[in-house]
RNA sequence: GCGCCAGUAGCUCAGUAGGAUAGAGCAAUGGACUUCUAAUCCAUAGGUCAGGGGUUCGAAUCCCUUCUGGCGUGCCA
């Protein structure tokens, strides 16, 4: 909010002096305090087309910005860069304003209500949710929670791919472990299969409800009756598992439902009017390289079937036809040679690509005492979502995996993740949100109540450290933006880590409450628990815990 | 082979659409608890921003190239 309040500042300025400003420049936080609060390359940027030289331009910018008496000083440095210096007496107000606001900083209409459909997670319904889909649920359900609180209207959506080759090879799967169950010898395991152990209890449960009727239905009828039972188990447990974490989705959109409609048909014939079809090898391409693809792509095989690129174009495109201007997918790490054909078709029925984005997450790795924790989906030896929320709870899963762009493999530190110390920064945060709590808590002995402070008290914030920490707080609206703006969610830990220490850093140098004066105890005590209520803010965004007591 | 992503302190990572002397945390070393929670704070040390070229007033950031790692390159999803 403050840089804004400069920037527009500077452009009225800018203007009363009668200088052009086409280009535009930024006003940005120094790196070094000595730099001042705040500064701009203005004078830089503009030095050419008014004509002037750029520390020459600042001076003149200067000497007008100085009847302004928000600025305690501002300075020219280096090259032409102009240094703000504010008031106490600013910080103070800017402060009044936030408090004022309490839950609802940080809210705006930046947004403009556009509708963007995140679609994340999207997992295959054939067994546990991993920990891959854990890191897309906290991506994609942060980066929903951010946009809505600043006036987006976002929807969160989860595609069934409960219809194809996965499916039938589960329900084989499970025909087998149930086979064994009834004591045939069902040899080796085949390759493609699910190994995992969560068919063999599958099977146990169905055959409680079932018994042996399964084995007295035709071949396709067991088939069926077999699929639909682990399609609905499985689904349920996903569905819990993202839950447990605190994600939910506003739909969840079944390929399967999605055939049954017609799509598949209507996308076959969209593409084919296109005149982007051809048959070739017994099957019909996609020509999608006409479009940017690497190479053309089969959309129905030589056995009749389709593939699975056809369903999830018409997916896409029902999310067009519902209206949302941005579709943002959040893939996996092996999605990426996907993209192109998808683009392709987008391109090839006439529709602008440029609405999809397309959001990549790398790997996670997990590590457990300096080592790398092996996985193997084949032997059904991986470590899940429930497994993780098990071994070190939703909140450090949650931020781990938040404070990582997404491009970049995470490593996941599981012992990390579980140290009650400072060395795990989920602890770090939410200590200075307890500590807040609890000084709150002791300053009640005192006869000191946050609820009823006034605002004459801000007077009495003056210390650089409580300037810091209202910079710091004032910095929300526009992280947020850039949040939605860029797509990255990481940031949150990045400030709320540096809100933290500030925190911690201010009371460790000041006492907060102390009974010499009950006017300054008040004053400090304000600005904790304002601080306090951003901190519960961002973990809200988050999706993680604000504790009152550790 | 081709394509995408990454490479910043011993480790894990920031670096805000090209800006000022590249920053945190952990680990290391040395300090601070008769205290509102020491789950904290303070100080010291730590760098050829993978290598090499280029673009300009100025590059970790943009372009080219080499090296290293991950992933992709199915009539799987």
């Amino acid at each position: 909010m403050i840089k804004e309040i400069i920037y527009a500042n500077l452009i009225e300025t800018l203007d009363k002096l009668k200088l052009s400003h086409e280009r535009d420049f930024v006003v940005e936080i120094p790196n070094i305090a000595e730099h001042g609060d705040y500064s701009t390359n203005c004078a830089m940027v503009l030095a050419k087309e008014n004509k002037q030289a750029p520390r020459k331009l600042a001076e003149t910018l200067i000497k007008e910005l100085k009847k302004n008496k928000d600025y305690k000083k501002i300075e020219i440095a280096g090259p032409g860069f102009i240094n703000f210096h504010l008031s106490p007496a600013f910080f103070q107000r800017i402060f009044w304003e936030i408090r004022r606001k309490g839950m609802d900083f940080g809210e705006s209409d930046f947004g403009k209500e556009h509708k963007v459909l995140l679609e994340f997670v999207s997992a295959n319904p054939t067994g546990p949710l991993n920990i891959v889909s854990a890191r897309a649920a906290a991506f994609g359900d942060t980066l929903y929670r951010v946009m809505k609180k600043i006036g987006y209207a976002p929807a969160r959506e989860f595609y069934i791919n409960d219809a194809g080759n996965q499916v039938d090879i589960l329900a084989e799967s499970l025909e087998l472990r149930l086979r064994e169950l009834h004591g045939e010898v069902i040899g080796e395991f085949p390759y493609e299969g699910y190994h995992g152990e969560y068919v063999r209890e599958l099977a146990q449960k169905i055959n409680a409800t079932d018994g042996v009727r399964v084995f007295m239905m035709t071949e396709k009828d067991r088939m069926e009756r077999l699929k639909d039972f682990a399609l609905t188990e499985i689904l349920e447990m996903q569905r819990n598992s993202l839950e447990r974490f605190g994600v939910t989705f506003e739909g969840w959109v079944s390929e399967k439902t999605l055939r049954a409609e017609g799509v598949v048909e209507e996308v076959l014939s969209y593409l084919t009017e296109a005149d982007c079809t051809f048959e070739k090898d017994e099957a019909i391409w996609f020509a999608s390289s006409k479009f940017g693809d690497d190479k053309d792509r089969v959309l129905m095989k030589s056995d009749g079937s389709i593939t699975y690129f056809v369903p999830d174009l018409a997916y896409h495109l029902t999310k067009l036809q519902r209206g949302f201007d941005t579709l943002i997918d959040v893939f996996g790490p092996d999605h990426h040679g996907y993209v192109p054909r998808i683009r392709a078709a987008f391109r090839a029925l006439g529709h602008d690509d440029s609405v999809l984005e397309i959001i990549f997450l790398q790997q996670v790795n997990l590590f457990e005492s300096g080592e790398r924790v092996k996985m193997s989906k084949r032997a059904g030896k991986i470590v899940t979502m429930d497994d993780l929320i098990d071994e070190v709870g939703k909140d450090a899963a949650r931020y781990f995996f938040i404070a990582r762009k997404a491009n970049a493999h995470l490593n996941f530190d599981l012992e990390l993740a579980l140290q009650q110390n400072n060395e795990n920064p989920v602890y770090y945060c939410q200590y200075a949100h307890a500590r807040i709590c609890s000084i709150i808590k002791n300053a009640r002995k005192a006869k000191i109540w946050p609820r009823t402070f006034k605002k004459e008290l801000i007077k009495r914030l003056n210390k650089t450290e409580e300037m810091n920490i209202i910079q710091k707080i004032s910095d929300l609206p526009e992280l947020l933006e850039l949040i939605a703006v860029n797509r990255e969610p990481y940031r949150l830990s990045v400030y709320v880590e540096e809100l933290a220490a500030m925190i911690h850093r201010y009371y460790a140098r000041y006492k907060i409450v102390s009974p010499k004066s009950k006017e300054l105890s008040q004053a400090r005590l304000m600005l904790l628990d304002t601080a306090r209520n951003v901190l519960a803010i961002v973990f809200e965004l988050m999706g993680i815990s604000a504790p009152e007591k550790m």
